[in-house]
DNA sequence: GAGTACGTTTAGTAATTACTAAACGTAATA
DNA sequence: TATTACGTTTAGTAATTACTAAACGTACTC
């Protein structure tokens, strides 16, 4: 019956594709992970073009994002000019590298542009009641951006923490 | 002085809307919820037209979801038909009232598919390596889904946490 | 050093998403 | 009942993003 167990993969990275894209990421990054993860085996880039159906250049650059990320791994083989793919299996790790990945980047720059509102007000003071209201909304907003820096560097830190255990604790706090 | 606020609330205005992009919404809506922020007083539909640019339709549209999510409020002022528009500024509530969002929806729909992709593989088991080595990553995959499940539930449930508190608390675990 | 087996880049296309313009519905006002 | 002042819907367009096909580069093999 291993024709149903086609099936169920096929299914499985379908649900997969669906995630991603929920999650802001093409469906066929996500139609790649899936291929890897329940594959008992590396896999080679054309053995991936296969399963999902993307062509090579597809998979060979979104697989590069996909290893940025630390959600696959390339590897060689020996005598083989492969290369070899793994998906990532410990969650917990994939979300810290992701939080790294972003701490860099377009956000960061972002956020550092409301820090730029706040020196241009300061640089250039006028004291009225507007500016007073605006300067002290932007920098609530600035504080808020720090907090989420802040907690994602703290998660970043965990190194061993399981996902379940923040949870739990959570929990506790209520 | 006051052409340069205006300028400030433009620089402003823009930086949000790149950061709404980077979290996967449109930049428009970024500017509604930046020109709500930092308004004094609530405002009209076609006063964030005025001040986004945008027309009355993507702002009727756009703002409908902000509301949603909690992000923004609406309220009308007694003989006058005109709806008016705040911004929230309790920026935690507005986490949890997305977190709330998501929890239906689509992202509901995408983990319950594999969670059907277990039980198809239990009715119609097969004994085999590779059938298990699916079924193992399958479910390893399902259970990080639940602990995201939970872990959102447990913050919605915290009423009056700030975020730097969470923050601090898990600076401790470390 | 010609042929082959790869991965990458590029230029163009398809699909999706964000938005506009304008018609529409509704309710208050005259 | 006609007019006005609104918010919403809809049908189409612009912009963006995901992808394909094919050329390309490189390095290994004979």
């Amino acid at each position: 019956m291993s024709q149903s167990l086609a099936k169920i993969k096929k299914d499985f990275t379908q649900g997969i594709s669906q995630i991603s894209r929920f999650w802001g990421f093409p469906k066929g990054m996500g139609a790649i992970f899936a291929v890897l993860y329940i594959s008992p085996t590396a896999l080679s880039l054309d053995e991936i073009v296969t399963e999902t159906g993307l062509t090579k250049g597809a998979v060979s650059t979104e697989i590069r994002t996909l290893a940025r990320m630390g959600l696959v791994h390339r590897s060689t083989k020996l005598g083989d000019r492969k290369d070899y793919y793994t998906a990532e299996t410990d969650f917990y790790a994939a979300i810290r590298s992701i939080l790294q990945e972003r701490q860099n980047s377009e956000f960061d720059r972002a956020v550092r542009s409301v820090r730029d509102t706040l020196t241009a007000m300061e640089d250039n003071w006028v004291e009225n009641e507007e500016w007073n209201f605006v300067y002290a909304r932007v920098q609530a907003l600035q504080e808020f951006f720090d907090a989420i820096d802040s907690l994602s560097k703290a998660v970043i830190k965990l190194e061993s923490l399981g996902l379940s255990n923040v949870t739990k604790i959570l929990g506790v706090l209520k």
